[in-house]
RNA sequence: GGAGAGAUGGCUGAGUGGUCGAAAGCGACGGUUUGCUAAACCGUUAUACGAGUUAAAUCGUAUCGGGGGUUCGAAUCCCCCUCUCUCCGCCA
């Protein structure tokens, strides 16, 4: 959620900010202002009235003390009407900021300044390419022929237990994801120094609000019902990302500077409805309903927000180093970033089979605009409470990762060569029919 | 699922209708004392919103788990919800 002291006092700024992205925000700025407006003129009236009141029931309470009954009750008729003016106007208070923040809450963050201006994903300056397209002396094999052949994952039988869209990982394939899911972890938190921790996968409303999933994007999430009562439905839902509950975990709290920062890893499937992508219209595991991911939240002083984006970025890319893929960072651009980000970077890595980058990491800066949302502050040296920065990040999206891995890797024997950092974990260095 | 107990400031804990935003203790911070440390003593010690100011000061309102109600007035009375704890049942 932006400030509305901010738009309040920047309101061309922010609506000159706004409008790089593309999408049409900036219109409902001159609303929110007219109901924070609406919302100051009528709080200044009752408090004014709240003030009055509260000084004629203590000279009442006063009275009383003298055992003076008659003039108490001349004094009680006297303020009797005022509860109902009250009342009418802490209504009218409380609608007029409902109706502020509920525009404030669909407004996207601000692209920060060293955003590049752009419409979409074609406007994204490539930051940097790491290695090179391997050259296989044979024909590649897509990821789902390897899968077949291999026999690492069934998809038939897994949307015969599920549906479209979600996997069944069979023998090699379910160890090779157990086995990154692990490497991925212990990278980070033995060499990048993370704390790793292990978030529920049921969550509630508040998350999804304070990341800023929700109000937007509740059509894309799973909703959870216990068991026929309906009037739980909506109460929770399966995570979509670690983030959504691992950023959280400080909600409504004030953090010590001297906590910062904080950096958390957390592996979790995530769960996405993807709501109108009919059929996920990708062949394969590269979009799906459900995937492991290994994520990376950081919570850091605002100063810092920027250069812990860049530290996470190459902590991403580690893991595609130690893997051997070949992969570019790209920035996105004002008008294809993410609702809650400031600035965000993509890893893409690169599918032999598909003959195309896939994304597997995206790592944002979110500032303090989930804070806001979730209530998150922290206390400086000085006794000051402002709001931290939010970072996330993919650590990576394990799915893409996979198909990356084994196309890379495949052999013309039809066999996949395991990276080294891998292979202790999968007690092999080569997967085989 | 059944029965019961509880939720107050950074913490412990008093407060059952009226100067209570809230005693006391602890902690923290500032000061006095001291060769230093400790102790002792004095003082300060919540947040949000709004008004105000260049910035402060200052003023107002709200906040005692959350929401609603009764009342001139609610931490205190009533209703609903959430969470925590104890016991029983069930269960990975």
């Amino acid at each position: 959620m932006l400030d509305i002291k901010l738009i309040r006092e920047q309101a061309d700024f922010v609506r000159q900010r706004l409008a790089t992205r593309g999408a049409g925000d900036e219109s409902h700025i001159d609303e929110a202002l007219r109901w924070d407006e609406q919302r100051r003129k009528l709080l200044g009236e009752v408090e004014e009235l709240k003030a009055s009141r509260n000084r004629v029931s203590k000279e009442i309470g006063v009275l009383m003390g003298k055992k003076e009954a008659a003039a108490a009750e001349a004094k009680k008729a006297e303020t009797r009407d005022i509860g109902d003016k009250i009342a009418t106007l802490d209504k009218q208070v409380a609608e007029a900021e409902a109706s502020r923040d509920q525009i404030l809450m669909r407004l996207p963050n601000l692209p920060h300044a060293s955003v590049a201006l752009g419409k979409s994903a074609e406007d994204n300056p490539v930051v940097r390419v790491h290695g090179e397209k391997p050259a296989h002396p044979f024909k590649p094999k897509d990821h789902v022929q390897i899968c077949h052949h291999l026999k690492l994952i069934d998809f038939e039988r897994g949307a015969k237990l599920s549906g479209s869209g979600f996997l069944l990982y069979t023998g090699w394939g379910a160890r090779l994801e157990r086995a990154l899911i692990q490497f991925l972890l212990d990278l980070h938190i033995h060499e990048h120094h993370y704390t790793e921790v292990s978030p529920p996968y049921v969550i509630n409303r508040e998350c999804m609000f304070g990341v800023g999933q929700f109000p937007k994007f509740e059509d894309q999430a799973y909703a959870v019902r216990e068991g026929n009562d309906a009037s739980t439905l909506g109460k929770f839902y399966l995570l979509p990302t670690a983030e959504a509950p691992v950023a959280n975990i400080h909600r409504d709290e004030v953090l010590a500077e001297s906590q910062l920062p904080i950096r958390y890893v957390a592996y979790s499937p995530c769960f996405r409805a993807e709501a109108g992508a009919a059929g996920l219209g990708t062949r394969g595991m590269i979009r799906v309903h459900q995937f492991d991911k290994v994520e990376l939240i950081k919570v850091v002083k605002p100063d810092q927000g920027y250069e812990e984006l860049e530290k996470m970025v190459a902590n991403a890319e580690t893991v595609l180093q130690r893997l051997g893929l070949h992969y570019r960072v790209i920035q996105l651009c004002t008008g294809d970033m993410g609702f809650a980000s400031a600035k965000t970077y993509d890893i893409e890595v690169w599918a032999p089979g598909q003959g195309s980058y896939l994304e597997v990491s995206s790592c944002s800066n979110c500032e303090d605009f989930q804070c806001r949302r979730m209530n998150l502050k922290m206390k400086t040296e000085d006794g000051d409470r402002v709001m931290p920065h939010l970072l996330n990040g993919s650590g990576t999206a394990l799915a893409r990762l996979f198909v990356a891995l084994v196309e890379t890797h495949q052999q013309a024997d039809g066999s996949v060569l395991i990276p080294e950092p891998l292979r202790p974990y999968l007690r092999t260095d080569r997967i085989v029919p």
